[in-house]
DNA sequence: AAGTGGTCTAGACCACTGT
DNA sequence: CAGTGGTCTAGACCACTTT
């Protein structure tokens, strides 16, 4: 682990404690320097990681200070995979609906590149937290990449496993959200009624490497679910 | 303008010309070095900016590599305001429906963190792209910021008159979605029925120095609107 | 004017990918 | 092993904010 993630980290952890609030100070970067003793770019590089996780936000010639949004109980949708992050402290669930290995459609050779002959791992999961249903996905996964997956794996976390087990190393992803209205089958899975509103978000996942993994298809409940967004200084270009 | 930011914008024309398409490889950091004659930090500092916008992604050992997904007519969310970019090619307009300085209420105060003293710019707009009406747009604008706003500039683009006008400088950006039904109100304004699902979007945009400047509430036309969200590497922390 | 952040260079060395 | 990207340093100089 690079100096620099070290650091970022220990600063990250400080930040989400109580000790501090939106707008406190960071030491100076000079400060910081000598007290992590690292060079200039090293700092900078820790700050750059803050401020794009949204930890601060740097003013050039004054300083670089705290950033903390107050609302909570809102999904990150940057992690919605994996939203144990942005969900801490709530008691998550994952209800495995059908897990089979199929041939791709159209639509699933198109989001994972892929050719009609490979394998997909399909996996239905009907998602809750505290015990309310939430979110009803749909994934599919090369086979290709994610030789197994089990009702165990699926019911506890699929990223966890395919981080820690299969070591994949994720690289970037696409979402792309609309709003619509539920069918007789989703609004009877999310008890609700046909029609109701519903956030439909896919997701494109991809490795390290540029190549896709995983297409999923889910769909919110509106009472339960709010996302949020976190978008760091974009400077002029 | 620094080098790193005239390369990479280069760059970038370069990539979102149709040279290039998804999985291109980018020349090397050393021919970059050699070709824009400069250091080989600068360089880095293109490449991570580029992979921050989401231009390319980087492979370690192995090159850096153009990223472009294939989806149009999605809004960048992150780009919710000023979407002149995501939606270029496409007719937008802004009808004005309301234009007026208030005190604001406990929400307004909250999300803008200022006192019930401090007077506010109340806007209220109905957008629409070729012709069709996709939002219903209500925002609020601290006074002390933004001295003076009238019919003309909110109806071409308040963002643009902030900043190229007023030369304020935009941090960074809390968006907060949720989806719901719509009231008679706002459904008569969409041409839509009450009842009918909306995605609401909540943005609070905060200047360079971290205050506070524009409370945004907008509905949107579920039938005209989807949103594309863009994940780049987390790395792990 | 002093303090603080931002950009840039040159060079060293490490880590990973691909052949 | 060669190619390529990633991290890190030390130091110079510039730009902005604050007092």
């Amino acid at each position: 682990m690079p100096k620099y993630k070290i650091i970022a980290r220990q600063m990250m952890r400080k930040i989400n404690s109580d000790d501090m609030k939106q707008g406190d100070k960071l030491a100076s970067i000079e400060e910081l320097m000598k007290y992590f003793d690292v060079g200039k770019n090293t700092i900078i590089q820790v700050l750059t990681l803050l401020e794009r996780q949204g930890y601060i936000y740097q003013v050039r010639g004054s300083g670089n200070f705290v950033r903390k949004h107050r609302r909570h109980g809102y999904i990150n949708i940057l992690e919605a995979n994996g939203f144990q992050s942005t969900l801490q402290g709530f008691r998550l669930g994952s209800e495995m609906l059908d897990l089979k290995i199929i041939k791709p459609n159209t639509e699933v050779m198109a989001n994972l590149d892929i050719t009609a002959e490979e394998d997909v791992y399909y996996v239905k999961r009907l998602r809750s937290i505290e015990g309310r249903k939430f979110a009803v996905e749909r994934s599919y996964y090369v086979k290709d990449i994610v030789p197994y997956l089990n009702q165990e794996i699926v019911e506890e976390s699929i990223f966890r496993y395919l981080m820690e087990d299969l070591k994949l190393k994720p690289g970037f992803t696409d979402h792309f959200l609309r709003v619509g209205k539920l069918n007789q089958e989703n609004a009877e899975l999310l008890n609700l009624n046909t029609g109701d509103p519903t956030a439909f978000l896919e997701s494109i996942y991809y490795l390290e490497n540029g190549q896709p993994f995983d297409y999923s298809k889910v769909l919110y409940h509106y009472e339960e679910t709010q996302f949020f967004i976190q978008g760091t200084n974009n400077m002029e270009l």
